[in-house]
DNA sequence: CCTCGTTGGGCAGATTATTCCAATTTATAA
DNA sequence: TTATAAATTGGAATAATCTGCCCAACGAGG
């Protein structure tokens, strides 16, 4: 991983459908090792895929939730527990572990404030063992961007 | 938006570089009017954009942070710069406008626990008025996806 | 029943991806 | 510094893909 790979990582954070071309091109190189240092990142995991970034509203999903949620109990039993049911839910698009006052923070997304009830009732509450939980719903977003800082 | 598109943007959240002979044959249609929808949701803007999903750790930014911020008062000069100053502050990848406790929360991604710090005192602590600052590192990550659920 | 608008399908030229091999650069050790 | 080895690059040829255009099929509304 040296500048090169970093540069090729930003341009396709950037622009993930870029010809190779164009990267060849932003980044300086010819096509072939631009092309064959990009498949070396995927193949090392480096670049773990590519995806579209689509609006949620547009497709029918308005509402964006962070629930922080705090576990009754931390043996592994409980801890796989939840993590294999939160795992199984459509509607959770990250689920991280934090340091600090709660075990976890889910990005949930939903169709409308009735949805969100019905996701906490029958899809969180039922998987059981759990101490707290917080909501705080998103009404806006100041920056959301998929290109690491440049590290120079 | 129909459902068509919808199966179209959870193939593009799946893997943004399909070719469209593929899309157009995971969804079912050939491949001219299947392109055709795609130009359709990218020119709508419910496809924002395409972009590579990148391994931190490998890149060099091992450490991920959720920086939640209240700001001491909510007039709109103050919070016009604040907001500002966050777009313009490239470790920042995501800043989101929240209901509850607090105001805003940032994701961050840096090098080390020392950059984090660096981060605090030189980036966010300068911009002035800031009530309180909540931290919580991400230690694991049980869940991340693009895909929306399927709303049928 | 007809017409208009929308959507799907096929074809051809242009662009792009991919592979191989020679040449260059870079790193290492004497 | 020089020589050697390893890694990386660049270019050309081929295969795959994209993309714009045209026409056909279907449905809604008049």
């Amino acid at each position: 991983m040296d500048a090169k790979d970093r540069q090729i990582i930003r341009a396709l954070q950037k622009n993930g459908r870029m010809t190779n071309q164009d990267l060849a091109e932003a980044v300086n190189l010819s096509p072939s090792p631009c092309l064959r240092r990009v498949r070396n990142l995927e193949a090392s995991g480096a670049i773990r895929g590519y995806s579209a970034d689509v609006d949620g509203a547009a497709y029918g999903l308005p509402i964006t939730v962070f629930v922080r949620i705090r576990l009754q109990s931390h043996n592994e039993t409980d801890v796989q527990h939840f993590e294999r049911r939160i795992m199984a839910i459509p509607e959770v698009l990250e689920c991280h572990v934090l340091t600090g006052a709660t075990d976890y923070q889910l990005r949930v997304m939903v169709s409308g404030l009735d949805a969100y009830e019905d996701f906490i009732r029958n899809r969180i509450h039922p998987i059981g063992g759990i101490a707290s939980i917080d909501t705080s719903f998103v009404y806006g977003t100041v920056k959301k961007t998929a290109v690491f800082p440049s590290l120079d």
